[in-house]
DNA sequence: CTACGGGTTCGAGCGCGCTCGAACGCAAAC
DNA sequence: GTTTGCGTTCGAGCGCGCTCGAACCCGTAG
């Protein structure tokens, strides 16, 4: 089916780098969430600090409920939000659309749809992001050649001498 | 030369996207510059404010003489030097960085060798960068593919339902 | 008993990169 | 001669996403 093909593609993409296996992981091993979980726990799995977790639950972004001691207590469903969350932080979506995407989310399958246009959005962002940090490595890899290579020495003034 | 082949590469990735095109024009065409720009005509050029242009010569990384009325003019030097720092802004250089290098290209030839390695970071940065978004972009078509069509019920659960 | 480690809440502060407003200058158009 | 438009300087303000400090609570180890 189609997604096993992103998958796929995703992994042809990113090849054997450990960090993008574990990334990866985090993808297609959602199973493997402990009962649940610290505030430590989850800080260490999604590699953020603890005060970034309490901030994205000011934020709305997620319910924590408690132990008796007042502690939170991240169940599996509040840490695969965070999975969620985290990575769609770290790819640049900002907090105001997250909240939003949130709040549809907690109001019912009415609005699958709109998330969806979300989604297509997000995805639509990351290609051109991509798009542009290829060109700007394009351009680094090529100054780079240029005054490490000394290669092409009238091809230096492609940029003035910076 | 390996620099022609950096560019080919680079335009075969970028495909004939218009905007990539001019983008491309901008890195191979240094020498289609007028003689002299107006701040008005740069920001156009480079697409960012005229308070940023201000912004950024305050801060440093470029100089910019003045006209009889106390306007700005910028030479192609200074025009090549605005089309470098708005691509590595763009791709997500810190201005601190940028003030270095050009502090360092401003000290002369001597100091080739560090700015060769901080473009080396910059573009293993970028590298970096690219393979974090398109694992993010793999998660996110992964999850349109599963919501939109709903190809794949079991699998829902891989992020939860949000 | 006390010290320590890890948790809590709250609000304030910060680093970044702009972005803007105020007050002004000059020149060409009406 | 005044309005329009584009430029100038200066310093303040803003939006974002954390990040931190203070004061406190609790359970366990030495």
């Amino acid at each position: 089916m189609a997604t096993d093909e992103l998958l796929h593609r995703a992994l042809e993409l990113l090849g054997d780098d450990p960090l993008s296996v574990e990334a990866i992981q985090r993808v297609t091993d959602p199973g493997a969430l402990a009962e649940s979980m610290t505030i430590a726990e989850v800080a260490e799995l999604l590699d953020v600090s603890a005060h970034t977790l309490r901030y994205y639950e000011r934020a709305g972004l997620v319910e924590v409920s408690r132990d008796a001691l007042g502690h939170r207590v991240y169940d599996p469903a509040a840490v695969r939000r965070l999975v969620f969350l985290t990575r769609m932080r770290l790819s640049g979506m900002p907090m105001r659309d997250l909240q939003h995407y949130i709040a549809l989310a907690d109001a019912g399958d009415d609005t699958v749809p709109e998330r969806l246009d979300m989604l297509i959005e997000h995805r639509d962002t990351l290609r051109r992001r991509i798009r542009e940090l290829t060109l700007s490595l394009a351009a680094t890899e090529f100054k780079i050649a240029t005054y490490g290579g000394r290669a092409a020495p009238d091809a230096v003034d492609a940029e003035s001498s910076e």
